[in-house]
DNA sequence: TTTTGAGTTGTTCGA
DNA sequence: GTCGAACAACTCAAA
């Protein structure tokens, strides 16, 4: 065995491009690509099921760029990494940071033993445009208020790393031929499920980068008005792509900025550092997921509805625009932000359900499932985050639709039974007179469901309840 | 040091 | 139908 053997270890930067730790893994002599499925430390945030379906294509397209040789791992870095270091007499590793909790402890741990067993530990940031500790208030403490973080912080603090290159040179170790290892990790889903979600995607670095591509070249000059419409095509749809680093941060934002900083580049922008403030908000509060960021939610009297919080996640509340969204959200791994906001101020205000359990399911079924932008921005609908929405901010979802879904198509193509109605009645079919339904052929309670809660009602009490926080 | 104004994404009500 | 005000409290930064 040769000497001067680095391994990197791929975790949430599955791509050649742009990636620091690879790239300096590479410069530096032979490496030993590997990926470690870890379900040990990551707890209760372990991988949900899409996101699982999601890193298996992304794992196979990553080991097709390494010419096959990417080796994978089921079970503890902590055992796993120090073993391989001993086999292959390794003297560095590589890894891009990751900011999870978790997955800053074990770091943190395994930092000591490599360094221990006197194996050098290089880390780099490989997936945000700061790094948490660099955005901070004059005070030194962190920033709670978006705005400021992005002027203030973000724009007045070094600019981000320019994209790197891919290694110009990738010299791979030759291990032992061994069977299709990705396969057996399991990570597919038994159901058909898995199939049907994955048939709305490309998945791998090259196809994130044929999206940003496609999204910079069509879409992104009109990204201001058109992100708010579910039906058109106008969001970048990066996210799971960011989330597993099939492209960085980086790429985006230099990517958008190549062009003239009109308002629609600078939106795009905009989006890129929500994302580092969620990083920020994690990075800061180690409970984020779990924990109300304004302690004076603790007290917020969440209703405990099982069968209520079925049908939310079923797409069968029968409020049209809500079950669209539940219903894009379970057949193909994603939800359009603006819908996002609607199923999730319904399921915290007007059903007055807890957003952890929202945040879970979201967790389960999202392609982008990301501990940092799903628990900020669940806490940003709740009214309990750091900047968050005023608490008398409860979306009606008959109103949002009729404004951003004004012909219908995106709540007509999820939620076909009530594709005769009229525009008039399709967000509100309990509204409509008797010969319009009948007309249409919807039969409500039959062939869709009455509304599980009523509207006004709900919305004020939530606001009563809400009220009553405050003072 | 103190004051002031603004802050991702909304809705309803009454003039 | 359109429009402004009200629906809080708190954080942050500039004046």
């Amino acid at each position: 065995m040769s000497k001067n053997i680095t391994i990197h270890w791929f975790r949430k930067d599955l791509r050649l491009s742009d990636n620091p730790a690879l790239y300096n893994a590479a410069s530096s002599g032979v490496v030993l690509p590997i990926y470690i499925l870890d379900d040990i430390n990551s707890g209760v945030f372990k991988m949900g099921s899409a996101s699982r379906c999601w890193l298996h294509h992304s794992l196979k397209s990553l080991n097709q760029s390494l010419g096959g040789k990417l080796q994978v791992f089921v079970g503890d870095p902590l055992n796993i990494l120090p073993e391989l270091a001993k086999k292959y007499k390794i003297s560095n590793i590589t890894w891009n940071r990751c900011y999870e909790p978790w997955q800053i402890k074990i770091d943190t741990k395994l930092k000591q033993i490599l360094i221990n067993l006197e194996i050098k530990v290089n880390s780099y940031n490989g997936s945000l445009l700061w790094e948490p500790w660099d955005v901070l208030k004059k005070d030194g403490l962190a920033y709670k208020v978006f705005t400021p973080f992005y002027h203030n912080g973000c724009l007045k603090a070094k600019e981000p790393r320019l994209p790197l290159p891919s290694p110009p040179k990738l010299l791979l170790i030759e291990t032992e031929k061994s069977l299709d290892k990705i396969e057996q990790l399991g990570l597919l889903p038994k159901l058909e499920w898995g199939k049907t979600l994955i048939s709305h995607w490309h998945i791998g670095e090259l196809a994130a980068n044929e999206r940003l591509a496609d999204f910079l070249d069509k879409d992104i000059q009109s990204y201001k008005e058109g992100r708010d419409f579910p039906a058109m095509s106008s969001v970048s749809r990066l996210s799971p792509h960011l989330h597993f680093g099939e492209i960085s941060p980086n790429q985006a934002w230099y990517g958008a900025r190549s062009f003239s900083l009109d308002s629609n580049i600078d939106h795009f922008c905009r989006e890129l550092a929500w994302r580092e403030f969620s990083y920020s908000l994690l990075y800061f509060n180690h409970e984020l997921a779990t924990k109300n960021l304004q302690q004076k939610f603790d007290f917020f009297p969440w209703r405990y509805d099982s069968k209520q919080l079925s049908l939310w996640q079923e797409g069968k509340t029968g409020i049209p625009i809500v079950d669209a969204g539940m219903r894009q959200l379970w057949q193909t791994g994603y939800m359009h932000n603006r819908i996002r906001m609607v199923v999730s101020s319904f399921l915290v205000k007007n059903l007055l359900l807890d957003w952890r359990d929202g945040a879970r399911w979201f967790w389960e079924c999202l392609f982008d499932a990301d501990l940092a932008n799903n628990s900020a921005s669940w806490q940003w609908v709740s009214g309990c985050g750091a900047d968050a929405a005023p608490y008398f901010r409860i979306f009606n979802p008959v109103t949002q639709g009729q404004k951003f879904d004004q012909s219908g198509e995106y709540t007509r193509y999820f939620v076909p039974e009530l594709k005769l109605l009229p525009d008039k009645y399709l967000f509100n079919p309990w509204e409509a007179p008797v010969e319009v339904l009948q007309t249409a052929k919807v039969e409500l309670g039959i062939n869709y469901p009455l509304p599980i809660v009523d509207l006004y009602s709900s919305r004020v009490r939530a606001l009563t309840a809400l009220k009553s926080l405050i003072s």
